[in-house]
Formats: C-alpha cells, sequence, structure tokens
DNA sequence: AATCTGATCGTG
DNA sequence: ACGATCAGATTA
C-alpha cells in the first residue's frame, strides 16, 4: 500500500466568506504562509479566538473605523492590529465583505522554533516580524490535508466583555510540526 | 482636553 | 501584581 500523497491546497476566498465561529475551528492545524525576513514560512495554527460583529469585545462592535477598515473588507484578507501599545495581533478576515468579522491567530507552530515562542497572538507576531504593514494583505491558508482535531470551544482570553462566550478553539496537544 | 480601557507580555 | 506604551472610546 502506498503512502498517501495530498497535495497541499491553498484555501480560496469563498472558505473564509463565512461566520468566524464556523471557519476558526477548521483554521486548526492548517498552514499559514508568512513573509518573513528568513523568507516565507508555513506556520501551524494551533489556536484561534471568533470575533463577530454582535460581539462586545470586538473590534467591529461599533461599526468600522481606521483601525479596523481591513476587519470590513473582503474576507481571506489579514487585519493586524497594535494592543496595548507595543504588541501586534494578527487576524484573518472572515465572513462577506462589510461584514466585521475575523479569526484571532493566538498560537502557532513554526519549524525550527522553540513552541513557546509562538504560544501567545503578541509572541507569534514579534517572532515572524508581521506588524501593520500586514494588515490588509491576502493570508495564504494551506490546507495540507493534516489530522483535524476535534476542538472543543472554550471562553476567550484577556477580554472583560462577553467573557463566557465560547469562542476560541485549541489543537490538542502535541500536535504535528509543521511541513511534517 | 483629559481620562479610561484595552483581543499582551515580561518581570517580580 | 504591575508597568510598558499608544490608540480608540468616553467623558467633560
Amino acid at each position: 500500500m502506498t503512502s498517501r500523497a495530498v497535495r497541499p491546497c491553498r484555501l480560496p476566498p469563498s472558505f473564509f466568506a463565512r461566520d468566524a465561529t464556523d471557519v476558526a475551528p477548521q483554521l486548526l492545524h492548517k498552514l499559514l504562509r508568512v513573509d518573513t525576513a528568513a523568507g516565507s514560512v508555513d506556520v501551524r495554527i494551533l489556536e484561534v479566538e471568533a470575533y463577530t460583529q454582535d460581539d462586545p469585545a470586538s473590534h467591529s462592535f461599533r461599526g468600522p473605523t481606521a483601525r479596523t477598515a481591513s476587519m470590513f473588507g473582503p474576507p481571506g484578507r489579514l487585519y493586524v492590529y497594535l494592543v496595548y501599545g507595543m504588541h501586534h495581533c494578527m487576524n484573518i478576515v472572515t465572513g462577506r465583505e462589510g461584514d466585521g468579522q475575523a479569526v484571532l491567530v493566538r498560537r502557532v507552530l513554526v519549524p525550527g522554533v522553540a513552541r513557546h515562542r509562538t504560544d501567545g497572538p503578541g509572541k507569534l507576531t514579534r517572532e515572524l516580524g508581521v506588524d501593520r504593514s500586514s494588515d490588509g494583505a491576502q493570508a495564504r491558508v494551506i490546507d495540507d490535508a493534516a489530522p483535524v482535531p476535534v476542538a472543543m470551544a472554550t471562553p476567550r482570553i484577556g477580554i472583560t466583555k462577553a467573557v463566557d462566550w465560547p469562542r476560541r478553539w485549541l489543537a490538542p496537544w502535541p500536535s504535528v510540526t509543521p511541513g511534517g
């Protein structure tokens, strides 16, 4: 019996044109291609949170602003913002254009990088060199047919509104390494 | 114009 | 438990 050979495929924009609460858990174990100073790197997505427009904890709750413009833009693009004046958070925009939805990437696995360096939303952007210059850029998410974990939604981290909404999904640990 | 509040992280 | 550090939101 030959080993399974699945051609990794880039997720189309239609994948993201759904509610963030539907898209978020499906992003677990997908690969996100990021341009770094060292070149293009595929990182494994291990933790996400969903933010929708009806969510008091969401930046989109009070309508679009200059900062959140990309969150209301076409799905499948990045929404990158500065939190607490010093850390960047990376999101993937979901829903239809005009919706204010996104999935926050909270933890990833990077080939050759200790996992404690990318186990938080601010830490992973620092490690990868992602900042506001990536805001609005096309997100490149690759499905390499890694096993899809059964993830249960849990409450989100670091918010003070809608604290008990189950909109955070974690990949089981241990997890497969990127590219393998 | 002044103040408050963060989708965080490192240090103590 | 707290400070860093800045932008959006709120209050006046």
